[in-house]
DNA sequence: ATCAATGCAAAAACTTTGCACTGAT
DNA sequence: ATCAGTGCAAAGTTTTTGCATTGAT
């Protein structure tokens, strides 16, 4: 379980640290602002963990490699696992549902791209929004 | 000049707005936060438009479509004027310098893919974080 | 004259930080 | 015992809002 992947990361394994980890690997949506983390944590532990603490270990997470933050739009950054799996997003503006997509052509022309202008690429973002319909 | 553009957008001709528009149109950097728009009105103008005026006037534009607004990381909303011409953003993490490009493999893609996943596709944001190297 | 637009200050929303206490090794 | 981790409250950042005043038509 979790515990291992945060003795990896440098970190102490401490209750917060642990609950949050198993938050992320077993709430329904994969996609979670440290406010929906905290909400879980609030309703399902009698424990009182501290939003500061949700913050400041969502940060570590990130910094580990564990998780990974989004900028969606919406002021709030989301957090999901990071399970190596690149993979960007469809945003639902309706619903707020997300679904994740990977396309090798589109990944293939950003480091094309990247490359003719003598761009290191580190990191890229591509975010659909639009609305999802019945099918 | 400018004045037509806020006419139309069902907006009166205010000085705020004239100057707000004429910075963007004018600036060297395409692409400004509303408190970059601040400084220079700060620095040109004897004038006092008010920050919150900024911000008003800039929600203001975007929602006309003459503006665009990103969301790159790094907190601060940018602005761009919206020529009318679709294009994703490239952002150096060292210098902040944004270079903009499009790519109509990757829109088409885009399409595809939305089509695949029964999504009404209304907007993307593309962008490719990473470093400029000297050529 | 009318009603939108603005300045100012206050508030809101999200996130980070200082500090004294707690807890893992 | 030591030093990282945490809770709490306070502060930081960015953006929005209420309200009285100003300004465009």
């Amino acid at each position: 379980m979790g515990t291992e992947e945060i003795k990896l990361a440098g970190l102490k394994v401490t209750l917060p640290r642990t609950r949050i980890l198993q938050i992320l690997e077993t709430n329904k949506t994969r996609h979670m602002s440290a406010e929906d983390v905290y909400r879980v944590l609030l309703d399902d532990d009698a424990s009182s963990i501290a939003l500061a603490t949700v913050y400041r270990v969502l940060t570590q997470f990130e910094t580990a490699g564990l998780v990974i933050r989004h900028n969606f739009e919406g002021g709030q950054a989301v957090f999901e696992l990071d399970n190596g799996e690149h993979h960007d997003h469809m945003v639902c503006l309706k619903s707020g549902k997300i679904v994740e997509f990977h396309d090798e052509i589109i990944e293939q022309r950003q480091r094309e791209i990247a490359k003719e202008h003598g761009f290191e690429l580190a990191d890229h973002s591509l975010i659909l929004y639009g609305e999802f319909k019945g099918k």
